[in-house]
DNA sequence: TAAAAATACTCCATAGGTATTTTAT
DNA sequence: ATAAAATACCTATGGAGTATTTTTA
């Protein structure tokens, strides 16, 4: 039993007829007709009902059918398989990263991804979201790690993470004895705001405006060190995503719960929609998966 | 990619060793070296690291092993089934039957082959003779019941039974005295005949005008118990093949051979003319031929 | 050096083609 | 009469063998 007679076989079938499944296979119509015979003689049963021009499956045939479809689709995964393989032993990834969160989130999927695909060259760069969502919709990225809402038509994600925003605080701070509190118990303090085009930014400022006033920006800043540093100093308010601020535990600050409204720093990873995804690119998806899944 | 080299690789694997793969599948191992090589480089990927005595799989041959075995076995599932199919362990067998004398001639037949072959599915329908001849040239059935006579070109038949016709008066009938009758003698009387599409009725019918008339027609019915009842209540007279009508006793009727001409109720198994026949339609003939022939 | 695998070389079985016949519509 | 499948026949590829070389434990 040789997989080309059952190829042959399999698209007289598909075909209904001889002649047709020929050019499907690129032979003649000879040749079909020989491998069905050698199929049939190997196995002592007659597969086809030959009721003149169109043919019919016996119940042999039926089951021979069957299994043969799934032996060539065994064969068609073998393929598939390998070119995924072949696209991780020697592929390029090119990956979008936020200006926050890049280290607490990804650090680690890096050691794991080096070590599993040494050979898979990692191209990175890091920029705000709007600039990362462009660089995927004109193909310079493969994979952009940014903050939804996103653009749903044109992108698809992948969750990876969905943080709370916590209000920070220095220890002396009036706030600072609270359990909880609200956007509406901030009007009054200066706010410590990110740099220039972090998605963070306007988060915050809807927030605000919800509860109707627009804050004071004390000062901005892309490094999250500065901005827990000018909050202990007592220069203003900071709202940072829970598990970030809590890597940086700093004495002379609090972190608070907020609510009405409660927002979330929802990081994605995210691709062009229909884009086609190299190996490496899923990958590292199902890596992420695994790791914050 | 043939059945053939994936076989040599995946026992190469599995007996650890060219050479010993080479005696599981009764070849040379210069025969199994060449099958790996040759699906190597069909895929384009080493499967094998060859480390000297003893080989390992590499990733891409961890995959195609998979696959493989996966492959075979579905070949060897094949096998399995024709052979269950061949002794019937499975199938299905699609009957045709008469509209008269069904009961009386298979029923039991019914019961041994259930009890015989309980695995194997009997689909079966009822109809005219013309209905199933034609259910069979197109291969919706396997085997139909029916009259003879019948296409020879395109169907071949197995005979079940001849019965001859006999006349069935109702006691109190003039010809009820009579030791046989000729077909001239019905003339005078009207009958009671079968229900639209009954092959009986033409064969009837011709003998009446063999012997020069077309008789009356007091009745038609597919029901049996029906027809003879009329008899019983001197509606007219009927024909019925013997063996049925002594099935039916009725104390009110007398059943009369009838001659000149003698017709015939031949019923046989017939299946398409050169038709792939399942074993479960040659065991169904088989049993018959036991119980009938 | 002894085993196992790869390679060189030969042979012939057979896969696949062309041409033709048979079969069915 | 036409279209499809089976068959006859031929050719050349390549599968399988033997013999030999290479490799590595």
């Amino acid at each position: 039993m040789e997989l080309r007679n059952i190829r042959a076989f399999v698209e007289v079938v598909r075909q209904d007829g001889f002649s047709n499944a020929a050019k499907t296979v690129y032979a003649t119509q000879s040749t079909v007709s020989k491998a069905v015979k050698q199929l049939e003689d190997e196995l002592g049963v007659s597969l086809l009902d030959r009721i003149g021009h169109g043919v019919r499956l016996t119940q042999a045939g039926e089951l021979v059918f069957r299994r043969g479809v799934a032996m060539l689709e065994q064969g068609t995964q073998i393929f598939a398989e390998l070119e995924e393989l072949r696209g991780l032993e020697r592929g390029t990834l090119r990956m979008g990263f936020p200006l926050l969160g890049s280290n607490t989130l990804f650090a680690d999927i890096f050691a794991v991804f080096r070590q599993k695909y040494p050979n898979v060259e990692i191209q990175m760069v890091e920029h705000g979201g709007k600039r990362l969502e462009e660089m995927l919709l004109v193909g310079e990225l493969d994979l952009a790690a940014s903050l939804l809402p996103v653009d749903g038509n044109e992108l698809e994600w992948q969750q990876v993470r969905s943080e709370p925003m916590d209000l920070l605080v220095a220890a002396e701070h009036p706030l600072a004895v609270r359990e909880r509190v609200s956007f509406s118990d901030l009007k009054e303090y200066p706010f410590i705001l990110y740099a220039q085009g972090f998605a963070l930014n306007p988060m915050i400022m809807d927030a605000c405006k919800s509860r109707g006033f627009t804050p004071v920006v004390a000062a901005q800043s892309s490094q999250i060190e500065f901005i827990i540093g000018l909050v202990a100093a007592r220069l203003g308010i900071a709202l940072l995503p829970r598990m970030i601020a809590e890597q940086h535990q700093h004495p002379k600050t609090m972190l608070i719960p907020v609510d009405s409204p409660a927002i979330f720093w929802e990081m994605s990873l995210m691709w062009r929609n229909g884009a086609y995804l190299p190996p490496a690119a899923r990958a590292w998806l199902e890596l992420t998966k695994q790791r914050w899944g």
